[in-house]
Parts: structure tokens; sequence; C-alpha cells
DNA sequence: GCAAGGTC
């Protein structure tokens, strides 16, 4: 008789193995005892290619295990952080899933094979290792195989079982290597700055609510920072330029119109604008060149993917990401919805949609649509957008939730279920029928173009509320060799905008271009942006970095070292990785290789780390009592004389200007070794002699002249010694005591020696504020006078995208006139070049918001030319702050309320709001037409019969290239 | 007090 077999499977997640074990059971499987609440383990008879099976089909949730440092390097002072290099690192199951170790082990004693049933793609194989660590840990006798399947319907997964395969090692390497890199970087620097940082700065003067930050890195949440900081700098440097193109406008007596667009779109220059402009003038007369009528389709949205639903959510619903995979979660595990976590977005053929769209047949709010698709009218097979990540279906409603029995759910979860319902709907629905007519235009010598849309089948568009299909359907009817005079023909004025700030849908977008995250984290990675103070988003839910955000992402680029935060990061270690997982390199050479690239950056970035400081200082005015004297690069002067054992980096002789020299590590303040030399010491140099004891270091001896009245009898007052080890200078430093320069509270000593070593809070702390107060003043005021360059070009140190930092500064200075000049030459309105003081003699207001000057500007709109206005410089605010107040209505008093008293918005004037973009700007006369005639839409005088009006200054008889007015 | 990746 045939022995059976007792085969423990293993999934990722409970749904899975309920799922995979109703399926090949034909819903029989029965629930056995499990140690863990949420991972229940089913029972069922199974035949496996003829051998009669026991299966117990268990699960895990997700990985097993952590990878970290072991204890002894946890704490972030019990070692240097360059050490995080080099420490050993462990992987172990954590506390909060041992009740899921203890139940594989319990079913792995009982089984003679484990059949490994995680997703199919990287880190399923990763967590398929960590299972079968547990597992054979318990049994090493199991046989181990894994089962690759493709769809969780039992024809797939019964291939899937037949066909068992091994388990993929070098995916799962991948994933070993990756999560030694992400927590050897992401710890060290981590630690880096925020030590170094953290309690030297006033954080809260830009609304940083934590005295004392956690300035986390992470290989994806700085290139997601870096994507919005880099974007903040594009605005910044942009440089709006004045365009103009041609404005023609048709009415037809029946009450159609269309706008006809010039081919040409813009010109730059306006006296070729105005050369054609004038050609058209003189003969407006336009004719139909070609017409175009065809019948156009619009597809349906593709089937859900978690990326795509969260673009979605956030364009129609105004759900953030990650609110959003919270509902969906909740959903998911109340049954409404499939798995949130998806790259799928194509359904299976095999996949029963219609069953699906059946469950919704009586909804009010659907059901009649839903009826139209079961009854094969509205039918269609949804496309499929080529991403399949062979675990999960796109996401779609699983169970139908009548609009009373969900009144319990919060809006935003009502929401979210119905636009899932919705979409899904849609994509099962037939594409929109439309009727698209374009036109050609000739008018003189120039072409021009309009496009007419009449939708006749909205099909899905029915279902779905959220659909566009924007056009044209008041188009008047044309027919070839038609001629017809304009109702407008206008040159019209625009000015280039900056790029808008990012929104969540952008980022994710980019996020997603290059690698930065999964799916399931990059909701994450863009709440953690948040949370860490690092971006914000406006009221128009765009995000911006705030000033601590800025100031991280420009001190990296101040340090050479952009490649820290810039979006390719990500993907670079993501393609160094995949050459293990595709067997191409071994682990451990691609680890080492990665692991020593970031060392080498960690060690430059603590090298340069007075620059981070003093890049920083840019931003934040230094703390009082912050820790003056620790920096890095207020060590004095000195030389290396070896290899620091704490950190690795070099140990220097340093010589202050005053007081005794003193050994110290380069990597100060966060390697806090230090070496203090006797009282006696008249002069200390570096000699040639190596220390044999320290060989491995390469630390050199050090020559010491003392005063021979200070030392005790028997010592030399000249003598060569190691200070790391040698016995003579241990005893010369308890005999004399040490020489600390001062501001050192604790003498640290030889290690081992007589100088006691201060205890872990107080070490490398100076007195309060030395330093620290005066440092910041004085930095304040280089930025103000440093910082000439103009907004734009040349304030990224002439390379595009490179930060403009200081800008606030900037535009409080009074020394931009080069800039204000530059602004007035290209017609642009321009800040003239005073302000920051105070009263009707003095120059501007303050800004009743900001407490600060407001800058004195000069309009040189057409409707207010010359005019002098003032407005606020804040530029750190979400928009730029909106007072504004001419200066001849202004009574010399503080401006009072939120829009500053008489002031107004300056919407109209210079920068003009996002709403506002590329919106062409009239002059103050154009050509209109009127009764057939056409004539200047500001005087109405006619202009037949040439001889022209100029549209600067509105007067007939010129051109407005040779305009006597401007 | 650090990462990112699973999952809940």
């Amino acid at each position: 008789m045939q022995r059976t077999l007792t085969v423990l499977n293993v999934a990722e997640k409970n749904s899975i193995a309920k799922q995979v074990s109703a399926a090949l059971s034909n819903n029989s499987a029965t629930r056995g005892n499990s140690c863990s609440n949420f991972n229940p383990v089913f029972c069922f008879p199974y035949n496996l290619n003829g051998t009669p099976c026991e299966m117990l089909f268990t699960s895990v949730a997700g990985h097993l295990m952590e990878l970290d440092f072991p204890e002894n390097f946890k704490k972030w002072h019990s070692c240097s952080a360059l050490e995080l290099y080099t420490a050993p690192v462990v992987k172990k199951v954590p506390q909060d899933k041992k009740a899921i170790e203890r139940n594989l082990t319990e079913q792995a004693r009982k089984c003679q094979w484990l059949i490994l049933w995680l997703d199919c793609d990287r880190e399923g194989e990763n967590i398929a290792f960590e299972v079968i660590d547990v597992c054979l840990k318990a049994n090493p006798w199991l046989v181990v195989k894994r089962a690759k399947f493709s769809a969780l319907v039992r024809r797939e997964l019964e291939r899937s079982v037949q066909n068992l395969v091994l388990p993929d090692e070098n995916a799962s390497k991948a994933v070993d290597a990756r999560q030694e890199i992400d927590l050897r970087i992401g710890a060290s620097f981590t630690r880096f700055q925020t030590l170094l940082l953290q309690d030297k700065f006033n954080w809260e003067e830009h609304g940083i609510q934590n005295e004392k930050p956690v300035l986390s890195y992470g290989p994806c949440q700085f290139p997601t920072l870096g994507l919005i900081v880099q974007r903040q700098w594009e605005i910044r440097a942009h440089v709006a330029e004045p365009f103009w193109y041609i404005y023609a406008m048709y009415r037809a007596p029946e009450g159609q119109s269309c706008v006809l667009h010039w081919q040409r779109d813009r010109l730059y220059d306006h006296t070729i604008a105005t050369i054609l402009y004038e050609t058209c003038v003189d003969a407006p007369m336009a004719t139909v060149t070609k017409v175009d009528a065809r019948q156009k389709l619009r597809f349906p949205p593709l089937p859900l993917a978690t990326l795509s639903l969260q673009k979605e959510a956030i364009t129609h619903l105004r759900l953030p990401g990650e609110r959003m995979m919270k509902l969906a979660e909740e959903l998911y595990q109340e049954g409404f919805i499939s798995y949130p976590r998806t790259e799928t977005d194509v359904f299976d053929p095999a996949y029963d949609l219609k069953a699906l769209v059946r469950e919704h047949l009586n909804d009010p709010r659907w059901g009649a649509h839903a009826q139209c698709i079961d009854s094969g009218e509205m039918w269609a097979t949804p496309r499929g957008g080529g991403h399949d990540d062979h675990a999960h279906p796109p996401i779609h409603p699983t169970r139908w939730s009548a609009p009373d029995a969900n009144q319990g759910w919060h809006p935003d979860k009502r929401r979210l279920y119905e636009f899932i319902v919705r979409s899904f709907l849609a994509s099962c629905s037939k594409p929109a029928v439309g009727f698209e007519t374009q036109v050609e235009f000739a008018i003189a010598a120039e072409s021009f173009r309009t496009t007419g849309l009449m939708v006749r089948e909205r099909n899905w568009m029915e279902v779905f509320p959220w659909a566009r299909w924007g056009g044209n359907d008041n188009l008047p009817p044309f027919d070839l060799n038609q001629t017809f005079m304009p109702t407008e023909l206008l040159l019209k004025e625009g000015m280039t905008q900056p790029p808008s700030k990012l929104s969540e849908r952008d980022l994710i977008s980019a996020m997603e271009r290059h690698g930065i995250g999964t799916d399931a984290t990059t909701a994450d990675h863009i709440q953690k942006q948040l949370d860490r103070g690092y971006a914000l988003k406006d009221a128009a839910q765009l995000f911006y970095p705030t000033t601590l955000g800025e100031a991280l992402v420009a001190s990296y680029h101040k340090m050479g070292l952009s490649n820290l935060w810039q979006p390719t990061l990500r993907a670079t270690i993501e393609l160094n990785i995949t050459e293990v997982a595709g067997g191409r390199r071994a682990k451990q050479e691609v680890l080492e290789e990665a692991v020593q690239h970031f060392r080498g950056d960690f060690i430059a970035a603590h090298e340069r780390s007075a620059v981070m400081m003093e890049e920083v200082g840019q931003f934040f005015n230094r703390r009082a009592g912050g820790g003056p004297g620790d920096a890095a690069g207020e060590l004095p002067p000195g030389d290396p004389m070896g290899t620091c054992a704490s950190c690795g980096l070099n140990l220097m002789l340093c010589k202050p200007a005053e007081g005794t020299p003193f050994v110290a590590c380069s990597g100060a303040p966060l390697c806090r070794q230090r070496v203090y030399l006797p009282r006696a010491t008249v002069a200390a140099d570096i000699s040639d002699q190596p220390c044999n004891a320290c060989h491995n270091r390469a630390v050199r001896k050090v020559s010491l002249r003392l005063r021979r009245a200070a030392i005790p009898p028997g010592y030399d007052a000249d003598i060569v010694v190691c200070v790391l080890c040698d016995q003579r200078f241990k005893d010369l430093c308890d005999a004399c005591g040490t020489a600390r320069p001062p501001g050192q509270r604790h003498n640290h000593g030889p290690p081992g020696g007589g100088g006691r070593r201060a205890p872990a809070g107080a070490r490398g702390r100076g007195p309060a504020g030395r330093g620290g107060r005066l440092r910041g003043g004085t930095r304040r005021g280089r930025g103000q006078g440093r910082e000439r360059s103009a907004r734009g070009g040349a304030g990224v140190d002439g390379r595009g995208g490179q930060p403009n930092r200081g800008q606030r500064r900037r535009r409080e200075s009074d020394d931009d006139e080069e800039e204000h000049s530059r602004g007035r030459g290209r017609g642009r309105t321009a800040p003239r070049g005073r302000g920051g003081g105070q009263g009707p003699g003095g120059g501007a207001p303050n800004c009743p918001r900001h407490s600060q000057p407001c800058l004195v500007m000069t309009s040189n709109s057409a409707a207010n030319p010359g005019r002098t206005f003032f407005k606020c410089a804040h530029p750190t605010e979400a928009q730029d702050c909106l007072h504004f107040m001419w200066e001849d209505e202004w009574n010399g008093q503080p401006l009072g309320n939120a829009r500053g008293g008489r002031s107004g918005s300056r919407g109209g004037e210079g920068n003009r709001g996002r709403g506002q973009r590329d919106a062409g700007r009239q002059p103050p006369a154009g050509r209109g037409h009127a009764g057939g005639r056409l004539v200047n839409a500001a005087t109405g005088l006619p202009l037949e019969g040439g001889g022209g009006t100029c549209f600067k200054c509105g007067q007939p008889g010129h051109w407005a290239n040779a305009c006597p007015n401007r």
C-alpha cells in the first residue's frame, strides 16, 4: 500500500493560502490548529503526481525575518557611524512574528515535504528562504519544493503543483544584498546627519515642531525628496520670456463658434510676430483649406493596479496615496475588493468577469449599466496594460455593497469603493464613440486649425462620471474653400511660465519611472517626506520642500555628493542586485562593491561635515549652546599621524593657536577619539618613527618637548612616544595631568591611561553658546552680501537645476540692481532695487504677516506703466505671499489686514498665478471685429483702408514696431 | 531614535 505523504504548503499571506486550498480541494478543506491567529492551517487530501498526500496549507505575513545590527551596534553612541559599514548584521524573526514561526515549526515537524507558494517575485523568493530556514531547523529531512503560479485559478494552480521546481536562490540573494545595502547606508547616514545637525540649529524657526528632529536618510526617501527639491530649483531658475501669437476667433451667424489656433503656436520675436500679424490684418479673410471628419473611439480605463489606482484616486477623489491604501486595505479585509497591492493591469482570460458584474445588477447607482453589460449590449473584453505580477488579478470589486449597507463607512471609503466598482464596470464596457472634425484655414499666408468633437455614444463614460472627453461640440459647419471674416484677429502676448510644483500623481509617476520604491511602498515614501518635515503640500495638494528638506539636499550637493539624493540612486542599486538575481555576479562581490562605494561617500560626507554645517546655516540660525566647536571644520589645523581605530578616518595632531596641541580624529564630532598631551608639553611634532605596536594603523610617534621643571625626576625633557600605546606617555599624563584646550570640560587622556573618559552625554561638548551665535550672525551677513546672483540662471552657479539657496535673503537684499535692470529690459515687471527701509520716506512698509520689508517694484504693465508698488517677498510659503499695494495708495501706515488694507492681490502683475499660466495678455488696443468690419478693440475705430493701427498705443496711422509712444 | 520590503 502506498504511503501517504504529509506536505506543508506555505503562502505569503492567508488569503492566498485560503484560495489555493479551496481551489485544490474543491472547497472541502478543513481548518486545523495553528499557533498564529491570523494564519490558520487548511487541511485536505490531494493526489500529487500519483502520490496520495495530506496537504497542510498555512501562511506567513510577508517577510518572516528582519535584518538588523546586533544589540551592541544598535545604540547610536555604541559605535561610530562608519563602523556600520563593517559591523555584522543578523537576520532574525522579530517578536511580532514569533507566533508565525512557532506555527511553521510545529507544522514542519509533521511533514515530509515543504511546498513554497510565495508570491512569484524576488521578495517572494527571499521570504521562501526565510520559511525554509525556520522549517529546516525544525525538520532537517524536509524535501523543499517551489510552486510557481501565474493566476489563482484551479487549472493554473493544478498545473503549478504538478510541476514543482526549486526555489530561486539567486533571486533571494539579490534581496539579501538589497536589504544589507539599505540597512547600512540608511542607518549610517541617518546617524551622521542627525548627530551632526540635530542640536545645532533653531529648527522651530521654519516650522519643524520637534526640537531635536531625527533627520533620517534612506535610499528611497532621499531620491524622493530630491525630486521635490529639484523641481523647486527648476521653478526658481525659470526666467520668464515673453512670446506673441496670432489669435483668431470666429462666431457664425447661427451662434456656433471656434478659436482658430495658429499653426506656428507662438513666436519669441516680437518684430516677426508683428509683421506676420500685420500681413493677416491686411488680408484678413479666412479660407477653409481642409476639412477632415472621422469617427473616433475613446477607450475605457485599463484594469486597476496599485499605482494607477493611487494616481486616479488622487486626481478624481483627492485622496492621498497613503490614505487610499489604508482604505483599500480595509475594503480588502472585509472582502469587498481584491488584493490592493498588485502590479497586474490585465485580467486573466479565464476570469469570470460577468459573474463579478452580476453582483451589481440591483444597485440603484450603477445597476442599470451592469445589466447592459450582463446582457451583452454594453460588454467588451477589458483591455490589458501589459503588466502582470503573476500573483494577483487587477484590483476589482469582489462583492456588492448595497448603498444602505455601508452607511457606517467613512465617506472616503464609500467613495473609493464606488470608484473601484465604476472603474471595473467601465473597463468591461464598450469604448465611447465620437465624431471628430479637423478644419484648417489660411489667413493671408498663415495657417490655422481648429477641432470639433461630437460624442455620439458615451458607453463606458455613462458609468464613469469622472471621464472627460473635451472638445468643441459647437463647431460651425465649414466647407472646403469657404471664406469668412474672423470675428476677432489679435496679436496676443504671453509669458512662459515655470514648471508647476509636483502633484502626488506627478511624484508617483516620477518614482515609478526611476524605480524608487515598489507599488506597495511608494505611498509610504511620499508620506515620509511629510512626516519627517522634509516636504509639505500646499492648498492645491502640490508638493514643495520645506526649508529643512531643501537644506539637506543642498548640503549634499555642496559636498559634491549629489548622487546621494538624485533619482538615479535607487536604480543604480537595483541594477547591481539584478546581476545577482540573474546569476551573473556573486552576491558577496556586488555587496562588497556597493558597501565600499557608499562607505567612500560616507567618509567624504564625514570629512566635509563642516560644509554641511555651513550650508544648513544658510537656511537656519544656529542654536545658542548648540555644541560649538564640534564640527569637523572647527578642529584647529593639524597633520595626519595615523588611522583612527574607532572610525577609520585620520588621527590628527592638532595645533590650536593658543594652548597645548592635542590629538583628535578628523571625524569629529561624530568620532570622539581624542588624546590630550601632558600639561608640561612645550612643543609637539609628528616624528618619522612608526609605532610598531600600532603598525596596522600606520601611527607615527610624536616627539614631545617638555618643561623640565614640570616633569617628575627620571623623565627626559625630549621624548618620542606613541600617544596611543606608550606606557611612559600614560605615566607622564598621570603624573603631570593633561592639557585641554579652552572649553573642553573633560580630559579624555590616552586610551587606557591617565586621562578619564568622559560620560557619553557630556563628551565633546564645549561651553554653551561659544561660537554658535557668532557664527550664525556672520553667516547671515555673508549670505546677503555674497548672493548677488539673480533669480533664474544666474542664481544657480551657472548650471541649471542647482540650488538657488538663500533666496529669501537675496530677495530681501538691496543689491539686486543688475537683476532688476535686466528685468526691465525684458519688459517685465521688475523690482526697483530699494526696499528694506521703513516708513513713508524710507522705502516700503513691512508685510503685516511676515514682518519683513516689502520689495519696491515698478510696474511695466500696459495698464500701469512705471507705477510703483510694494509686494511681500516671502518665498517659503506654499504660494508666495500675496501682500501687494500701490505706492501712491499707501498712507505711510503699516499694512493692516490679510490683504494689506487697500492693497490687493498681485495676480494681475508680474508673477501671475498658475491659473493664468500662458494666458495671453491682450494689448491695450487690439483689433476686433464688429458687424463684419475690423475695428480697433479699444477705440472702436474702423481698420479698413490699411495704414495700420498700433497695438501698443492703440493709435491709428503707424504700426507697433514704429510706435512713437512706446 | 536609523533603511526598505513584505504584510497586517
